[in-house]
RNA sequence: GCCACCCUAGCUCAGUUGGCAGAGCAACUGAUUCGUAAUCAGUAGGUCGCCGGUUCGACUCCGGCGGGUGGCUCCA
């Protein structure tokens, strides 16, 4: 046998002879310690693999990425194998590696239920005790067909026959189990163990609504048990920080089946919420932004100019009056391109900036509602800017500086963005499109945000740059979008007058940079456990009064802290301070301010800032100071800055 | 919209094979006047999501509808 060379890290080159396994040479190398698979030239291999020529070789570790997605991978073929021993009559689909564990589509004659979950989950760790050897072979795709129709796997059997012919494809067995796979796979079912079914769900076959519905079975899966533990314990905390669970809880809003997916916003709740607007409008008038308030209902005429009737009724609320049809709104920019048509603009007029605070409804189909993420009824931080072609580039830079300044302002770093194109359903000129992809991908690198692109997810009328913000528990949320109109300006003939005297056309972009307010509280209640900013929360302080002596200068505190702009409470309840203060704490109010006979006696208040604990008594005025200063709302007080360099 | 599961007091949950609906917390009343995460006692609170069926009898079994949860498909 001819001599190799590998590179294997750590170890530098180790001869071996060609046709060894991957194994047999980390082995001699003593690196193969609890291995998976290997990594041969930067792909990943089985250890039962063939090194056949020089190359760079190197053990794959359980718990690294790819040592994970090995685990998962054949943890999903372990399940497969178990519910076929179970369920002899169910057929095997697809079972991919998802974030965190795996699923695995079956076809079967009636749902799971969650016993057979608990079933299938045993025979799984059966299987692992039976520690089966898992082996791969190469066949010729017909031959692969042949076989699996064979055993009755018709869907299977499609998917290897939609592989180009002549083509050869790789199966793994194990035991009496069989897959169509790339892998790798780990070398052996005892290697696996640490993984936990979680859910069943009805999935299409190939993702198309019109196909069979599937049963799908949903699995995590880890190195070990401590960091399958770890990861159930993540869940459990997400459970706890749920803003349908939270929001409830500190009385912020409800839901109710009398109108689903329409939250109510309770008074604190709208406080918050008005807290945001307040925020955004601030921004509004240093970056030159002016506010519009325009119809919620219009004869759906509008809509069949703007394309929505066509590309979007199914999502709309509609109704008759009158003999006439009309369609409850929802998104601005039809009305927004209606009010930039009355009147002629000139070249003197613009950029022109409508922002617009109004209640969008949406007629989402039932299934996807999901408490504020999801809803049939929210207002946006919604803006239209028309401007002429020459300032389109400046108005998006302008766009991402104020993106970036809020993000700084709530502290959110892990923020990806996505250049979003093309859809299959789409208006206006192709032509027009691609400048406008084009203009989008130079200004986010002008401005240095590295993005990715994400091919046919625009909007109907233009692409879009999505700003994807990942939360305390690693989920992501969409918060800003920005839109180039490539439709609406051209459907509604809007003009301005140039320079020239001749006219243009001017350009049109949608933006939001919280997006929808709703989903924007909903995101920032979960990312913060409830614990929202000083300037945001409802209650910023709540005085306790310790027995009813001190009660009436409680009042008198309470009067002092809201002249000077807080929103304070007083809880003079026949009531232990313990109680009080533990009622104080499961609302998540900020600061406490603890009154009795000594505080009384002096004009003093015994603070305790949630999170910090308590502090010595301090004079009121003292506290009623640094109150105002946390308070404060970004970009007001000491850091405010003027007008943003725009017009 | 599709698949599965869930719906009992304001909240969190018990409720045996079909036989008069329960607890803790919250609320209310009283006592207590108390110093940093639950003082004690008492009172009230329910068309068991809604409608229909089976049964001598339904929270319990069956069917339909509504809402929610997890997914799928869609999306701010």
């Amino acid at each position: 046998m001819p001599e190799i060379s590998l590179e294997v890290p750590g170890r530098g080159i180790v001869a071996a002879a060609a046709g060894e396994t991957a194994r047999e040479v980390l082995e001699r190398a003593g690196v193969l310690g609890d291995s998976v698979a290997a990594r041969l030239n930067g792909r990943s291999v089985d250890l039962s693999t063939r090194v056949e020529a020089d190359g760079r070789l190197a053990p794959v570790a359980p718990a690294s990425p790819e040592g994970l997605e090995v685990l998962r991978h054949s943890t999903a073929h372990l399940m497969a194998q178990a519910v076929k021993r179970l369920f002899p009559a169910a057929q095997i689909t697809i079972g991919p590696v998802i974030e965190d564990g795996f699923y695995y589509d079956f076809s079967f004659e009636r749902p799971f239920t969650p016993e057979d979950l608990e079933r299938i989950e045993r025979e799984m760790q059966k299987i692992v005790a039976e520690d089966l050897a898992v082996a791969r072979t190469v066949e010729a795709r017909d031959a692969a067909v042949g076989r699996f129709l064979g055993m009755g796997e018709k869907y299977k059997a499609e998917i290897i026959g939609s592989i180009p012919a002549g083509e050869d494809v790789s199966l793994y067995g194990q035991g009496d189990f069989v897959d169509l796979c790339r892998g790798p796979h780990v070398p052996s079912t005892g290697r696996l163990g640490a993984f936990k079914l979680t859910h069943v769900a009805g999935a299409y076959w190939r993702g198309d609504e019109r196909n069979e519905m599937l049963q799908r079975v949903y699995g995590t899966a880890w190195a070990d048990r401590e960091t399958l533990e770890a990861h159930l314990a993540l869940l459990e905390e997400a459970r706890k920080r749920d803003h349908r669970r939270l929001g409830p809880a500190l009385d912020l809003f409800s839901l109710h089946s009398i109108s689903p997916g329409i939250p109510f916003f309770h008074p604190r709740g709208t406080i918050v919420y008005n807290q945001l607007v307040a925020y955004v409008r601030s921004l509004y008038e240093r970056y030159g932004y002016t506010e519009v308030v325009t119809p919620l209902i219009y004869k759906t005429e509008l809509f069949k100019t703007s394309g929505h009737y066509d590309s979007y009724r199914d999502d709309m609320f509609l109704l008759r009056a009158d003999e006439e049809e009309y369609g409850v709104k929802p998104m601005n920019c039809p009305g927004h391109v209606h009010l930039f048509a009355q009147g002629k603009k000139s070249y003197r007029d613009l950029p022109i900036r409508y922002a617009d605070f109004s209640r969008l409804h949406r007629f989402e189909r039932s299934g996807v509602l999901s408490g504020l993420t999801r809803v049939r009824g929210f207002s946006q931080d919604d803006a239209h800017v028309f401007c002429t072609p020459e300032q389109a580039d400046e108005e998006f830079a302008l766009f991402l500086r104020m993106t970036r300044e809020v993000y700084d302002a709530f502290g959110f770093e892990d923020v990806a963005v996505a250049v979003e194109t093309r859809p299959e359903k789409f208006l206006g000129e192709p032509a027009l499109w691609d400048d406008a992809e084009r203009t989008l991908q130079e200004g986010l690198r002008r401005a240095g945000f590295d993005y990715t692109l994400s091919p046919g997810d625009g909007a109907f009328y233009g692409p879009k740059i999505a700003f994807n913000f990942r939360d305390a528990l690693k989920r992501s949320w969409t918060l800003s979008t920005i839109q180039v109109d490539c439709a609406m300006p051209d459907r509604f003939g809007i003009r301005y007058v140039r320079p020239d005297g001749a006219e243009g056309r001017p350009v049109m972009l949608h933006r939001a940079i919280l997006g929808s307010i709703e989903r924007f509280i909903a995101i920032l209640v979960e990312h913060t456990a409830g614990d929202l900013p000083l300037w945001l929360a409802p209650e910023q302080v709540r005085v306790l009064s310790v027995t009813d002596r001190s009660a009436e200068y409680g009042e008198a505190v309470v009067r002092r802290l809201r002249a000077a702009g807080l929103r304070a409470e007083l809880d003079s309840r026949n009531e232990k301070l313990g109680f009080k203060i533990r009622a104080a704490e499961m609302m998540k109010i900020p600061a406490v301010a603890v009154v009795g006979d000594k505080e009384a006696s002096q004009d003093m208040v015994a603070p305790r800032w949630r999170g910090e604990g308590n502090r010595p008594a301090q004079a009121l005025g003292e506290f009623l100071a640094e109150a105002v200063t946390r308070a404060a709302m970004p970009g007001t007080g000491e850091a405010a800055s003027g007008p943003v360099g725009v017009d």
